[in-house]
Formats: C-alpha cells, sequence, structure tokens
DNA sequence: CTGAAAGCGCTTACAG
DNA sequence: CTGAAAGCGCTTACAG
C-alpha cells in the first residue's frame, strides 16, 4: 500500500490540492506550510503516482522504442542513445522487438499506445507502409528511423547509405581493384539495400567499371553465417573477384572468414569493406574497413526529435539525416 | 482524442458497465447487446486504455529492466529472453541501464515504482547492498540476478559463476598446462568475480597446482581493450604463462588479440578461454573456448518467475541456478 | 494563500 | 441480464 497524496495531506494538515501544489512547485504557497508539507513527504516516504498523474495530464513520460531485434549488434547502441537521451528528460522507455515482422509491429504499436506512450521510435519493417499510414494517423508524434513516409506529426532519421556505399567502393578502386562482388543483404527491399545497391552500382559506373550482376548476391539474413555462406559461393563461382563490399559488419565478418578457410588472405587476395562499424569491426584479425554509422546518436537523435515534437506539436520537422564516415583498418 | 468506454456505450445504446463486460469478457450478458456493442467498437476503434485500467485494478501490466549496459553483449540476449517470455503474457518493459552505479540504480528503481511497474528484474551492481534492502522491503516483487539476498517477496537467479571456472581450468590442465594466468575481472568484489577466482584456485590445487597470486591480474573494465592491455602485460612480466582463463569473453578476446601482436600462437603458444558465450566468441580467429551462460534462458525464466510471483504473491519461491557448459573450440 | 468540486478512463461491489 | 454510484490517485479550473 504506497502512501498516497491523501495521506500526506491529512499528515500535514492541509487539503489534497495544496499538497498537489508543493508537488508541482506551482507557487502561490506559504512557506510555512510548504514547509510543513514536505515534512510530511518526506516522513511518509511519499512518491507521487505518475499513472495517476499521466491519466489526468494525458502526458505518461514514457516512449516506447520498437526495433527488428536488440541482439543484432547494430541496435543495443542506438537503444543506448534512445535511452540515455530520455533519461535525461525523466522518460522511461518501453523496449520491443519486432523481428521485422508488419503484423508483429502493428500489434506493438497498438499495445505500446495502450499504455500510452507520449510517443514512439521505430526501426519499421520493409512492408509495413500501409500499416504504419493507418497507426500514424492515429497516433503521434512518431520518429521513424531509415524509411520514407510523409505525414504529419512524423519525423524521420535517414541514414546516408548510399554515400556510405560510394565512400566504400571508391576506396576499393583507390587500391586498384577492378573485380568488385557485392553482399547485398536481406531480401526484401529495404531503403537500406536499395541505397547501398544503388551506390554500390554509381561509384563503379563513375569509375568506369561494369556493373556485374551476378557479383552482387543477396542474403537470407544480415548474419555473419549468411555472409560466410555467401562469400564461399561467391569466390568459388567468380575466383576473378579480388574485393568485397557488404551490405554489413556481420556479414563482412562472415566474409572475413570465408576467406580464411578459403586460403585467400585479407586483405592481400581478397579485400573487404563492411558497413555499420559495429564494436567487434574493430577487433576481429583482421580488424575490418567499414562505413561507420553513428549508432549512439542515431538513437540519441532520435530521442531528441521526439522530445521537441512534445513540445511542440504544431511544428514540423525536416528529417535528421545522418551521415557516414569510411574507417580503415586492414581489411581494406 | 482516442474514443474511450463512455463512446462506445453512446454508440451502442448501453451502459458504460455493460461495456465493461464485453471489453473484459465476465460473462453474464444477453448475446445481442454482446453484439451490439462489440460493433460499436470495432467502428469506433476502440480500445481500452491500460492506463485507466492499471489505476483502478492496480496491475499495470508493465515490468522493469535493469542491466549495467545494453551495449555490453552480454546483455541483449538476456533482455531478449526477458521480452519474449513478457510479450506472450502481454507484458511490456522499460530497459534501464544503470552503469553499475548504485545511486543511479535506486534512482531507477523509483523512477520505475512511480510508474507503477509490477514488478522488476535486477542485474544489480557490487555496492547496491543496503539500497536493495530498503527498496525491497517497501516494493515487490523483484527478480534478482547473480546476488545473494535473502528477503521476502525476492527471488534470486544465480548463474554457476564457480563451476563455469572449473571446468574451464580442468579443460587447460588436462591439455597439459600447468602455468595458468587468470584475468580477474573487475576489481568491485562481485559474486562472479568472487565465485569465478574460487572456482580458478580450487581446480588448481586440486589438481596439485600452486595458486600464483602474481598470475592473477584484477582488470578496470571487462572490455576488449583491457584484456588487451593486461594481457600484454602479464606476459611480459611471466613469460612462463601457457594459458590463459579470462573471468568473460571480451577480457579473453582482447587477450587473444595480445598474442597475436605479441607473436604468440593461440593456443600452441598459449591457450586462451573466456566466459559467457557471447555471439563473436563463436566467429573470431581462432574461435574461442568458452564458459556457456544461456543468457536468453535466463532472462526467459528471470521474466517467467516474476510472473509467477505475480500470480502467487504468497508463496516463495527457491532460487533458479543457471548451469554452465564447457564449449570447446580452437583458442584451447 | 488555501480548499471543495469535477473529472481523467476505467473497474468494483451493490442493486434492481 | 443491466445500470447508477463510488473510487483508483492525481490535476484543473473555479471560488473564497
Amino acid at each position: 500500500m504506497p502512501t498516497t497524496m491523501r495521506d500526506v495531506a491529512l499528515k500535514a494538515g492541509v487539503s489534497i490540492k495544496t499538497v498537489s501544489r508543493v508537488v508541482n512547485d506551482s507557487g502561490e504557497i506559504s512557506e510555512a506550510t510548504r514547509q510543513r508539507v514536505l515534512v510530511a513527504i518526506e516522513e511518509l516516504g511519499y512518491r507521487p503516482s505518475r499513472l495517476a498523474r499521466a491519466l489526468v495530464t494525458q502526458r505518461s513520460h514514457t516512449v516506447g522504442l520498437l526495433v527488428a531485434d536488440i541482439t543484432n549488434p547494430f541496435f543495443p547502441e542506438v537503444a543506448r542513445g534512445v535511452l540515455d537521451a530520455a533519461q535525461t528528460e525523466g522518460y522511461n522507455v518501453f523496449l520491443c522487438n519486432t523481428d521485422g515482422d508488419p503484423e508483429q509491429e502493428l500489434h506493438l504499436l497498438h499495445s505500446l499506445a495502450d499504455h500510452a506512450v507520449d510517443g514512439i521510435i521505430i526501426y519499421p519493417s520493409y512492408e509495413s507502409g500501409e500499416y504504419l499510414q493507418t497507426f500514424a494517423g492515429q497516433y503521434r508524434p512518431l520518429v521513424i528511423v531509415n524509411y520514407y513516409h510523409d505525414q504529419q506529426g512524423v519525423s524521420l532519421v535517414i541514414v546516408d547509405h548510399k554515400r556510405g556505399a560510394q565512400l566504400a567502393v571508391e576506396h576499393l578502386i583507390r587500391q586498384g581493384h577492378i573485380a568488385i562482388g557485392m553482399l547485398s543483404g536481406v531480401r526484401n527491399p529495404s531503403l537500406g539495400k536499395v541505397r547501398r545497391i544503388q551506390g554500390f552500382k554509381e561509384a563503379l559506373t563513375a569509375h568506369g567499371l561494369p556493373v556485374v550482376e551476378e557479383w552482387i548476391v543477396a542474403n537470407k539474413e544480415p548474419t555473419f553465417a549468411d555472409g560466410y555462406a555467401s562469400t564461399r559461393q561467391l569466390l568459388s563461382q567468380h575466383p576473378q573477384i579480388t574485393a568485397i563490399f557488404a551490405y554489413n559488419d556481420l556479414l563482412a565478418l562472415g566474409a572475413i572468414r570465408a576467406c580464411n578457410d578459403l586460403g585467400r588472405r585479407v586483405p592481400a587476395d581478397c579485400a573487404i569493406v563492411g558497413f555499420d562499424d559495429i564494436p567487434w569491426a574493430a577487433t576481429s584479425i583482421p580488424t575490418l574497413t567499414t562505413v561507420r554509422v553513428d549508432k549512439y546518436l542515431l538513437g540519441y537523435q532520435a530521442m531528441t526529435r521526439l522530445l521537441e515534437m512534445l513540445e511542440q506539436p504544431e511544428l514540423s520537422f525536416p528529417p535528421i539525416c545522418m551521415d557516414v564516415e569510411l574507417i580503415i583498418r586492414e581489411s581494406a
């Protein structure tokens, strides 16, 4: 039985309203009674119920964060950024895994809305267009990462995938590579996948290199195991390839392992570049050259934006573009 | 303006109470009016507010999860387990990072209580004894991981650290090693640290090997960088060491890298065993021999236990012991 | 400077 | 089988 405002009021010999006044620091109160109430609060160990407060103010000071899978090493840092930004403002955050399933996603979105979260940050799956449309229509604000969605009350955070891919390929070309393959990521047409492939091709063309479709292989999952398997296959079928650009680091790390097992030295026989710069990219042997996305900052900015939207619901905000950076290590 | 129960009642031409009846499936209602209400709910897209419901039922269907740092690769899998178990029961979970700071921890604990979470799962820091004591006294239920705390309304989940350490050392001894060093983890006396060191020493003694204190080095942080640095130092000062047991995989991975840079082949010149079996342990070069903790199961069971405590508050439950398993790979 | 009333959106006994 | 009243723990106008 936690103590309530009424308990404090009784103890201090004042009305509930007066207690509310000191709790919320809403001025207009004599110092004497203020102190009396403060003492009562202290003695009773009273803490106002955010739940009850939320019901009347329509502000719960909670938000939701939906990611595909927190065990994908890309997401913990994003989450950390979100959580840190949230915490400084006294917000708590619900974490949810969608597994990239649009139905699951919608289910969770509604579940969060039922809990009256003040806003939601979501990494949508690749096919959640219509779902999102209707949900966003009735629930705001929303911050959507890596997905185009033009709607009032919705803010965007977009990573510059294309430029990242270009940086990677240009680096490879600079090293003298002319036969460059790509592990192009999951089959579904995500924004990231489309843009990274686009950047890859444009960079090749810009430097007078042909685009060989057979050298661009799709993956089932963006995982180490998949990167390993597809690299073995790619290099067996097209041994002339001397460099690989991977959709993400997990795939790239798998590619390194595949080269290792195939007796191809990295980078001497096959150079490899990843994308994301997850923590172990810096610790593999050899260390991985990759395109860094500042995941922490991404999360931090997404949450900051959400807070801004909460403060000024009438404003509309421009998309946040996340810059990328080529990190040159040993693998290329 | 989300639609409320009153809106539904108006539309269906019944009382609020009747709507509540069909929403909660609490029987005693004619099929005709039931259908009428259902239609109204459907048309209005009504969803009951969990907030309002929580206020009266004193059950929010939310829980809190406190970990030191979600970017430590040990925790995402734990979190995944917790989230999966929570989701099947319709619970949402607040994630918080404590950074191992007791004050921060207490602050978050209270913040969660303010939000009326039904229970909390916590990986406490090493010095939060008194804090926890008082908090647990006024707030239940609590599931505490890797920390001894005997109190009503508190359940424990404990990893068998000692046995893990013994398995690791015995494996090393079986390979013929007699000069075995240890990276003993963070300076603070956590349960895990104490138990792992204890298991390490006992295993040596049990096999007639001396315990050399200088070969057991403490670390500032359980990270790759720290593992790298302390291994370089350890092997320079005591070159006779041919095997290292590390407090966790991050340290072990750093140790591999250090050996690599020192020109010591792993495992030929120096065998290395880690602890935890984080995902990249299986993908490093060489792959890491380690003591597996089923992190997902740990989280899943912790959440399941919390749910049980919620169902049967009067019962007291025995601690959950997490078994460990030696995973033999290439590094030892 | 302080308090009594109404209400946030629900559920819980209690009547009819 | 259905409804009117009270209340969960707060805040928001409105009086005094």
